[in-house]
DNA sequence: AGCAGATAATAGGATGTCCACATAGTAGGC
DNA sequence: GCCTACTATGTGGACATCCTATTATCTGCT
């Protein structure tokens, strides 16, 4: 996850004295935002991976899951998958092909519509989802390493980057 | 890069409301921080590998080549890369072969360890460095989405998210 | 000296993401 | 009614990332 011993500085604003000495001053900023989410997210991501292993799952797979869960049916057409998550219909295949080959999720055709394919969780679904919340609530979520007001601030300016950017 | 229609709604406050109707209201922010991170990640990625799309190199690749640019030398050990990036040792062999593939980049043996590889960067890498350099100050890191205030906020706090989580 | 443990890089394999294409099936305009 | 355009999925390929294990080589300790 992560590799070993902290460098003396820090990247990032390393980076943005490069950035400045070459005359792009104007550019160091964003250019240190966008490091930093890239950053931020590896992180988080590791984390979070790092307690889902155990329950063989990750968090793409997680996340379809809950919102598996989540729904009314239990079910959700791949497309819908994909739009609420905001990925490629080919990455909800793939992530649907593993869930079904571990039980987690069952596919289904589309009631009225023959193109159309219903991913379904399963009971086994339901139960590895609730015990894996858990855990991450516990080990990741409840403390995430930032101060409720740091987790408002971010919260916030992600919520209105995002949806400048289409996503709501 | 973006998944068509915007939805009605935001997906992470949908999430958190489910979160805390299913009585996990203290994980609930933690959640929604580190979801809009991971969706804010996918955002600027895209959009990064888009402008860089026609030089032929990656968010990935161009840090690599802009590491070996700043440096003294023009080259680096290997896992000194590794270091800087925060990334697995497998991921700069990757790397490395398909930059030396594409010439922008050259294995050099390290002078004193027998052990050692040293990533060397070309002219030609030097020249699509910079010129991918310009044009992403230009189209994303001058004009990131988000305004000045916003941006040092961000940066601040994933700073010290990132010190924490022993980046350095 | 000499051996045990650490370090450098790579190979091979799993996962996830995207893109370009291909295949069905649906739906609206004439 | 029918044809064209769009929608829903899936296939195959390119990249990136991590993990485990392997091969060399170096270093420190006895």
């Amino acid at each position: 996850m992560s590799y070993p011993k902290p460098l003396p500085f820090d990247p990032i604003e390393e980076a943005r004295r490069q950035w400045t000495a070459h005359g792009w001053a104007q550019a160091a900023d964003g250019m240190a935002a966008v490091t930093s989410v890239m950053r931020a997210q590896q992180i988080i991501l590791a984390r979070v991976d790092d307690e889902l292993r155990s329950f063989e799952l990750t968090f793409a797979r997680y996340e379809l899951l809950m919102l598996l869960l989540f729904s009314q049916a239990g079910s959700l057409p791949m497309s819908k998958v994909g739009n609420r998550l905001q990925v490629h219909p080919t990455s909800v295949t793939s992530a649907v092909d593993r869930l079904s080959a571990q039980g987690f999720v069952r596919r289904i055709p589309h009631p009225t519509d023959r193109r159309g394919t219903l991913a379904e969780i399963t009971p086994a679904g339901r139960e590895v989802a609730t015990a894996a919340t858990a855990r991450l609530n516990e080990s990741v979520f409840a403390n995430p390493d930032l101060s409720p007001e740091q987790i408002a601030s971010l919260v916030d300016i992600l919520k209105e980057f995002r949806g400048r950017a289409g996503d709501f």
